[in-house]
DNA sequence: GAGCTAATTGAAAATCATTCTCATTTAATA
DNA sequence: TATTAAATGAGAATGATTTTCAATTAGCTC
């Protein structure tokens, strides 16, 4: 499956993946396509849906499986919800953390780091050797603020 | 169900729930007292055999619905790992974060709270109000790295 | 461009996690 | 001790995720 325009996630995608020896199939360019124009982050069934609708016929266990091999490969970021529930945004490898409207659900990064600058003198005081963090910010966006 | 003695995170738990006019049932005591005394966070099912053991019988939809309650009242924290599992630790309704051992589990607390002092000027410039946070550092504590 | 091969997929079943229902029990109060 | 609303247990129901396996396909090679 190959396009004549492609936009640079997509290319990005595909370039990680050959990379790695994976293949570019049509399934896992659809994901990084519905996830990079979505604007929000999306659950596991909305991907599905949108991927449906792209391609026609497509298995859960897919969507699943590809969610899963683009987060080990740094092409997606996973969320966690209050609730529990899981969204996925695209990501392009760049440490990056999110903030989450709570009211509309859309996500947008924030590239400054507050971890990164943080002093870990106490913490490594008793010994603990930091070697990755979760950050999100949950919050309210300026249209939702607006519309309130 | 009274004991004669009884620790500080039991009272802590029957104070904060009488206060919302909730009971303080065996069960409930229970979940506190196997997550208190645990050093690592537990799993749900985790927690279900421990409380089992203190108390014999106890239905896993109570251990559910306990951990919803003990989220909402700021007794219990959640915590979300790499694969999607959750945990659940002790908290006494201060503003803590959590590190995790990846090793072995272990969960220690640092109050110094990264995020508090972090200034969202270029957030706030985007028109984004931050409500709140979630903050979870993985790595390696002092015993498993002496371990390895 | 056709053939080859390992990787990938879809569909359904299997598994695991979580929530719900409802009859029974119990903590807290009077 | 009696009352009553809150809480529980058991199991069914729901929902999320993973596995299995036969069929398909991307990415080579020629």
């Amino acid at each position: 499956m190959t396009k004549d325009f492609e936009c640079t996630q997509e290319s990005y995608a595909r370039e990680v993946l050959r990379e790695k020896g994976l293949k570019s199939t049509a399934q896992r360019l659809a994901v990084v396509h519905v996830l990079h124009t979505s604007g929000k982050s999306l659950s596991v069934g909305e991907i599905h849906d949108r991927v449906k609708d792209m391609l026609g016929t497509t298995g859960l266990a897919t969507i699943y499986r590809t969610l899963e091999m683009f987060e080990d490969l740094g092409i997606v970021n996973r969320l966690h919800f209050p609730d529990g529930r899981h969204g996925y945004v695209f990501s392009q490898g760049e440490h990056v953390h999110h903030m989450v409207c709570v009211d509309c659900g859309g996500v947008f990064d924030f590239p400054e780091c507050p971890v990164e600058s943080f002093d870990y003198a106490s913490i490594e005081k008793q010994g603990f050797r930091v070697k990755n963090h979760f950050v999100q910010l949950f919050g309210q966006c300026l249209k939702c603020a607006e519309a309130a």
